[in-house]
DNA sequence: TATAAAAGTTAGGTATATCTAACAAATAAA
DNA sequence: TTTATTTGTTAGATATACCTAACTTTTATA
């Protein structure tokens, strides 16, 4: 059994590894991530080794073992679920989910995770556009990337935004735009970079710089046991 | 903001206080109910005292105060509220619900408690018959007895069973009896104990060792702010 | 009422997860 | 390539929540 401490740690190493280039994870960016002092992290990661849940020795780099990753894309799960449950049957907002969920992903019932994806009727993506982990721990990777960086003649679908301004977010619901729409990106000033898109059927231009403060994901590409058993292709 | 343990104590204090017939409760009472030594206990409640939320001098006995009070208050209607989501939404059973809701009554946040409230329609009693209680802290009390301590020519609701072997469990089903259920008691044999009772409609008799297995509410009354602001009355 | 039993307290110790301060190793820069 | 900076480690300290063992107070009983 982890404690809540261990569960955070694991999922962090998860996190961070998923997003830093493949260069490794160190002492100082656990420690950062967790808002803790480096020293902490360092007498955590000797726990964590202990228990076989990381693989790492001294001033070397730190990886998950496969346990370890299993138990992260697990606590990752819950999290998922609960974000989805919280915005879908209790109506909270976007922005409010994650930090409820914080805690929800430490319930430890095997069976409650289950019902609860039952009771949501398996979904693969979260409130904000991520992959839920199935219970065999597979999921669907999907990159973020801005409105800004889609190509001419292809769609997407908006996951987030960067600003969180209300200016911007008033400026977003006038154009159409919500979270899980379809954009096209119909076209392209060269100049200028002005793009014009189709959303539920309306055509609007937008600026580079709206552009820019619109996260979207393009493709799908399954992952599956594969990433827990070496390093993950996809990266 | 109470530790997850602090919480565990104001709840066990409320819960035997409310049971035990107002003689106060002993340190020794209340670790037995947590599963600690009464020196942890004595340790935790110099703490609580201090944080004025128990009112307790030196081989005295423990009261909650009135913030203490509206604390477990809080967290056993979080425990309830869980138990009916769990229940009614998540179809756990009826015996499953309780370990998961010991956690997830400790999650904080005001906004998750109340939506959960309103998703659940504002239930009055969870799963074991046992009252919720509301926002403010008001709830209603209903005394559990056997069903073979009910008068005859009055009615009742089956909240739970004593007997959970599958034979017992069985036969209730046979019955035509479950949670929830109304049940008139028509008449009762001086001789033998027998009852005569009616269930949805459905005419059975009942032997005493039966009854005595079926445990029921008869009548409601609110106990609301009175409560919390001194001795309740209801006891 | 004296004494035995039960109930409650204190002192000192452990494990977890955190910290600061000092030090060591690895990496980057001059 | 030497030095400075960043990164990582160790040692010693703190707070929480628990323990055991010894002691004290209260209560029940002979």
């Amino acid at each position: 059994m982890l404690s809540y401490t261990e569960e955070n740690y694991l999922k962090a190493l998860f996190k961070i590894s998923f997003d830093s280039e493949m260069n490794g994870v160190g002492t100082n960016e656990l420690a950062t991530t967790l808002a803790v002092k480096p020293a902490t992290a360092n007498d955590m990661l000797k726990k964590l080794k202990e228990k076989e849940l990381v693989d790492y020795k001294k001033y070397g780099k730190i990886t998950l073992t496969i346990t370890g990753k299993k138990k992260a894309i697990d606590i990752i799960r819950k999290h998922r679920l609960w974000e989805t449950f919280l915005y879908e049957k209790l109506a909270f907002s976007w922005d409010e989910v994650h930090e409820v969920a914080e805690q929800l992903e430490h319930i430890q019932s095997e069976k409650l995770v289950d019902k609860l994806d039952e009771f949501l009727e398996f979904p693969e993506f979260d409130p904000h556009g991520d992959p839920i982990p199935t219970k065999k721990g597979e999921f669907k990777v999907q990159f973020k990337k801005t409105l800004s960086d889609v190509a001419v003649r292809s769609s997407c679908k908006m996951v987030a935004v960067k600003d969180n301004s209300s200016m911007f977010l008033q400026y977003v619901a006038k154009v159409g735009l919500g979270i899980n729409n379809e954009i096209a990106v119909l076209s392209k000033q060269e100049y200028d970079s002005i793009m014009v898109i189709e959303v539920n059927g309306v055509i609007s231009s937008v600026s580079q710089k709206f552009a820019e403060n619109i996260l979207v994901v393009c493709n799908n590409c399954i992952v599956g046991q594969s990433c827990l058993k070496a390093k993950c292709e996809i990266k």
